[in-house]
RNA sequence: GGCCCCAUCGUCUAGUGGCCUAGGACGUCAGAUUCUCAAUCUGAAAACACGGGUUCGAUUCCCGUUGGGGCUGCCA
């Protein structure tokens, strides 16, 4: 006996931003089919012609592939089920209709074709949730019947949903938990039309860290960016962290691993080992993973990774030193700001930890004597000289680092002070330690 | 309101009746790194929602309560 070659799809809504869950979904149903072998086909679901958008398709696929979520069937892509795209696919949707309403099945009803719904509760086999048997609701209770084509001839959702899972020979079907309570529609569905439905896996959904739902349009405009992906792009997560962190929301690999590489998820995914529990969002966690990527990845990589974050070119060496601190790219410009620009802006906090007036002065003019004699420009010598100096005034080293590290940067955190000198080369670390003496010495 | 799902540290999770004085990670706090830091290292505090059962024994099984989430559109 032979298994079935496993078929799964990402079906989204071309109606605005990609939304983190859904990204999650695309993840989980991609890594089912490259666990099992299987294909992983993108599905666009525009039916509602008025509130699809051509840029909202456009984020889509940008997004998908930033991921490295490559479909092997759908837009831009084509395949042997396609169109992929349910706006053109009219015609199978009419051959369904008419075959429900042969059948008895469907019947007209205030301009609107709607579905006869069986009258007993039917049982979703789910993979995730166990059996779950559904007793109608008030409404249903009344009429249980629901609409398939709308009066303006549009098939509707639950429709084109099961006819195109049918035609498409979609195997299992990995979805948000917010479908399950469609789900015995679905079934029904396929039932009348003699077909055997796909297996069902919900997953549980994404929270925000109050618990409250992740929507796009939350009044708190802070909650809303973070429903959205296109968010992490832009503050300068990497694909490999966000994707790594989405993986361990509502499935664990089951023992202590955080950082995983993709083929070692893809090699202990399975469906069985899915939570059934709600989780919620921890940007700080997926913050903290974003640094361990970066600090892991080539600088090669980083650089290119950084390249749209900076407003001009670094050197490589410098992108060396921050690579190690930063967290987020989007963090980038203040962190290597020191490196390219002449024009330093003391950050007022900066200037209070460390201090200002003639004393802060004078350490800067006796840091700048000391260099301009340092034969060497490296960092171990400027080490040296900076210490020298200090066992001669029979201060601390820290005594003069900081208004060093103040005086050419600006700020009081940042990368490690000797190779930053080092970098900035010797003529800069004069020009600046004079400038800030002048500025901040009174 | 009706229906459905869910419930271990603040958060993500391990745990499928005794190995649990409940493990890991993020975060937090405290030290260390006699240069900062959102880096690194070390350590600490921190949870089985509640009430009934079942059992020799429950975080683990059952029921209820409470709490959270979802659905309840001629949206998807």
């Amino acid at each position: 006996m032979r298994a079935m070659t496993v078929r799964v799809r990402f079906a989204p809504s071309p109606t605005g931003f990609l939304h983190i869950g859904s990204v999650r979904t695309a993840l989980f149903n991609w890594l089912y089919a490259r666990h099992t072998g299987g294909t992983f086909i993108l599905r666009i679901e525009d039916t509602d012609v008025a509130r699809n958008t051509p840029e909202s398709l456009r984020t889509i696929l940008d997004g998908l592939r930033w991921l490295g979520l490559e479909w092997d069937e759908g837009p831009e892509k084509g395949g042997p089920h396609g169109p992929y795209f349910q706006s053109q696919r009219a015609a199978i949707y009419r051959r369904y209709v008419e075959q429900l309403q042969r059948s008895g099945h469907a019947y007209e009803r205030e301009g609107a074709l709607w579905f006869r719904m069986p009258r007993e509760p039917i049982t979703v086999p789910d993979l995730v949730a166990g059996p779950v048997t559904r007793q109608p609701t008030d409404r249903e209770a009344a009429d249980p019947d629901f609409v398939i084509v709308r009066r303006d001839g549009q098939p509707v959702f639950h429709l084109v949903n099961v006819v195109d899972d049918i035609e498409m020979r979609i195997t299992h079907v990995i979805r948000g938990e917010d479908h399950l309570s469609n789900t015995p529609k679905h079934l029904a569905l396929f039932r009348a039309l003699g077909v055997t439905p796909p297996a069902y896996a919900h997953i549980p959904m994404i929270l925000n860290a109050d618990g409250s739902k992740m929507s796009k349009s939350d009044p708190d405009p802070s909650k809303a960016r973070l429903a959205s992906l296109a968010t992490y792009i832009a503050d300068g997560f990497v694909p490999e962290a966000v994707r790594n962190y989405l993986c361990l929301l509502g499935w664990s690999p089951k023992d202590d691993r955080q950082i995983m590489t993709i083929e070692e998820v893809i090699e202990r995914f399975d469906l069985p080992q899915i939570l059934r529990a709600n989780a919620r969002f921890d940007v700080t966690k997926l913050t903290w993973m974003n640094g361990e990527y970066l600090r892991a990845m080539s600088l090669e990589r980083f650089a290119e990774l950084a390249q749209p974050f900076l407003p001009k070119p670094v050197p490589l060496s410098v992108l060396a030193l921050v690579k190690e601190k930063i967290k987020l790219l989007k963090d980038l410009p203040e962190w290597v700001g020191w490196a390219v620009t002449e024009e330093i802006e003391f950050d007022p906090v900066a200037v209070e930890k460390v201090g200002r007036g003639p004393a802060l002065a004078a350490k800067l003019e006796a840091l700048a004597s000391q260099f301009a004699t340092t034969t060497e420009w490296s960092a171990v010598a400027l080490e040296d000289a900076l210490k020298r100096l200090a066992t001669q005034r029979g201060v601390k080293p820290a005594e003069f680092i900081h208004p060093c590290r103040l005086a050419v940067s600006g700020r009081a955190i940042g990368p490690s002070l000797y190779p930053m000198l080092e970098a900035l080369g010797r003529e800069r670390v004069l020009t600046r330690l004079a400038r800030a003496a002048k500025v901040l010495g009174q």
